[in-house]
RNA sequence: GUCCCCAUCGUCUAGAGGCCUAGGACAGCGGAUUCUCAUUCCGCCAACCGGGGUUCGAAUCCCCGUGGGGACGCCA
């Protein structure tokens, strides 16, 4: 076993002292109190400033995990990365988690306070934590400070490029790796600031087994790159060794993540063994893709070019955000479309998932199906909730609209109520607040756009008309017309139809009768 | 260049060697009901990437192809 470097070096090296120690930092996060079988899951964003439809997939499952095994869900902010810090970012993603039921149990909750004992959840205050572990790395040999410039790495690579050679910081490309103390000091003295790199003793030649819950043992090469623990600029970890600390302190017990980080297992599992620490269970799931509609070509949701890739842009459009949940649950479990045909009351909060059959492979968004799931989900609102929620969005997301409802509340309570009393026949034409709002819209004098009509027709209507007529007498009042003038009642009603709202297509007329109210019927057959 | 993952109807998937004549859902198409539309109901279309093995038997196991995706950063 190799020496490490000296004390007065190592504080030298990370710029200032380490805090801790790492056993005074296993007393002060102990290993959680919960029972065998409770999952400890996260969801760890950057805060860029979205908050990405393709996100919903891995938090819903790792709050699923936690809430149906009595564990904990925690959210982290990983802004490590300064040069992407995004102002209000936070609150964007609390924000969004908690209108699709995702709100953590530790974690931020908003942009300055958060909850729990494991944290601080920003990485980006966890300096301290990182630091107090790089330190006694240095001091066992374990890991080393880099004084390469970015200019000596590029010039590295090239040549492996050229010679083509894997590339990377390994091995005898690793040029630091074994500098004594007086070059140590020499580099520190003529002002240069290090990176602190691990020390890595794999041997690429062998092979390491990693378990992934989902896909069962995978065999990598060693990964024998001596990677950037503490980066030099901001002395900030990477994602690399802030996942090593982190999730050993906040006891995580399991990481589920996108697949492009399946690659990078075999560096955690390596790390989490020289530590001597347990590892969690780690799975890794497919990216949600989607169909360029241009080119044909499976593809990344893009924010730039979907519109659905933004959860804010399906919440401004009118989606219900329980739908969309639903939606994304049914690609994470298949058999809860089954189960709630079964039981209609039935939320993905009552339905249990299991890691082995979560999918390996991707799916691609399919709007056709969200659509089903969010006029399915509208359909089972009582109409109460339905009128409130259409308000809702409309006074958050359409001044226009908002200030037409005002004070007509019941009007369109009375409209939205149209064919929804029986629960075997209730409508389905909209799967978006918006889209009631629009295919209703004729129900306003100030956007009823009159067509043409046999006016005769309603005129034998109106001599009979009774406001108070049930719907059975009504009919045979239609009848009548339409008997009388040698054509079928459907016609006359149709006549009726164009006359009273100016389309051909319409809920159920009596009750659009019904709704309009007396005054405004005469009115429009006028 | 090296390494890793994935592969069943158009889409999401069920399927862990015989229950498979490959099941369901969405979409599409057709029909019935209805004052139009929507709903509801019924029906139809539609898939195991290719080739080799193993086995009495393969969508399921193995190998080789092919295709798709990902990683190889002081980004996460």
């Amino acid at each position: 076993m190799r020496n490490g470097i000296s004390k007065e070096l190592i504080e030298r090296a990370l710029g200032a002292a380490p805090k801790y120690t790492i056993a005074e930092l296993e007393k002060k996060f102990p290993p959680r109190d919960l029972p065998a079988e409770a999952m400890v899951s996260r969801w760890a964003p950057s805060p860029t400033g979205h908050f990405h439809t393709g996100n919903l997939y891995p938090a819903i499952v790792d709050k699923k995990l936690a809430q149906q095994s009595g564990g904990v869900f925690m959210l982290r902010l990983e802004d490590t990365d300064t040069a992407r810090e995004v102002e209000g970012a936070v609150e964007i993603i609390v924000n969004s988690l908690a209108l699709f039921g995702l709100s953590p149990d530790e974690g931020a909750i908003s942009e300055t306070e958060e909850k729990g004992a494991y944290g601080p959840y920003k990485q980006s205050e966890r300096k301290d934590f990182y630091h107090s572990v790089a330190a006694e790395l240095l001091a066992e040999g374990k890991a080393y400070p880099c004084f390469m410039s970015s200019a000596e790495m590029d010039a590295v690579r090239e040549k492996q490029r050229s010679a083509n050679l894997r590339p990377g910081i390994y091995g005898e490309f690793a040029r630091d790796r074994n500098l004594s103390e007086a070059e140590i000091t020499a580099h520190l003295d003529a002002g240069k600031v290090p990176s602190i790199r691990l020390y890595s003793t794999a041997n690429y030649n062998e092979k390491i087994y990693c378990k992934d819950a989902i896909r069962g043992s995978i065999a990598f090469p060693q990964y024998d790159d001596d990677i950037v623990l503490i980066k030099s600029n901001d002395k900030l970890p990477t994602y690399h060794f802030a996942h090593l600390v982190d999730d050993h302190f906040m006891r995580t017990t399991h990481v589920f993540r996108a697949n492009e980080w399946l690659p990078s297992l075999p560096l955690h599992v390596q790390l989490f063994d020289m530590m001597g620490w347990e590892k969690p269970v780690y799975f890794h799931h497919a990216t949600i893709d989607i169909l360029d509609p241009e080119t044909g070509n499976r593809r990344k949701l893009s924010k730039s070019k979907d519109r659905e890739a933004g959860v804010n842009n399906l919440l401004s459009d009118g989606w219900a955000p329980e739908a969309i949940d639903e939606y994304v649950f049914n690609i994470i479990d298949s058999s809860y479309e089954d189960e709630k045909k079964k039981k209609p009351a039935l939320t993905i909060w009552d339905h249990p998932i299991r890691i082995k059959k979560l999918s390996p492979s991707g799916a691609l968004f399919d709007i056709k199906k969200l659509e089903w799931w969010a006029r399915e989900y509208i359909a089972t609102l009582p109409i109460e909730e339905l009128t409130r929620r259409v308000v809702e969005w409309a006074d958050k997301y359409s001044p226009e609209w908002s200030a037409r409802i005002k004070g007509q509340g019941d009007y369109l309570r009375g409209m939205l109520a149209i064919e929804r009393d029986n629960p075997k026949s209730i409508r389905k034409d909209f799967y978006t607040w918006k889209q009631t709002l629009e295919q209703l819209a004729f129900f306003w004098d100030d956007l009823f756009t009159p067509a043409e009509y046999d006016k005769a027709i309603t005129a034998d209507f109106l001599a009979t008309f009774n406001f108070a007529d049930d719907k059975d007498s009504w009919w045979s009042k239609i009848q009548a017309v339409a008997t009388a003038r040698g054509i079928k009642p459907g016609e006359a009603a149709m006549a009726l139809r164009i006359g009273l709202t100016g389309r051909a297509q319409t809920p159920d007329l009596y009750s659009v009768i019904k709704t309009m109210g007396e005054a405004r019927v005469r009115k429009r057959l006028a």
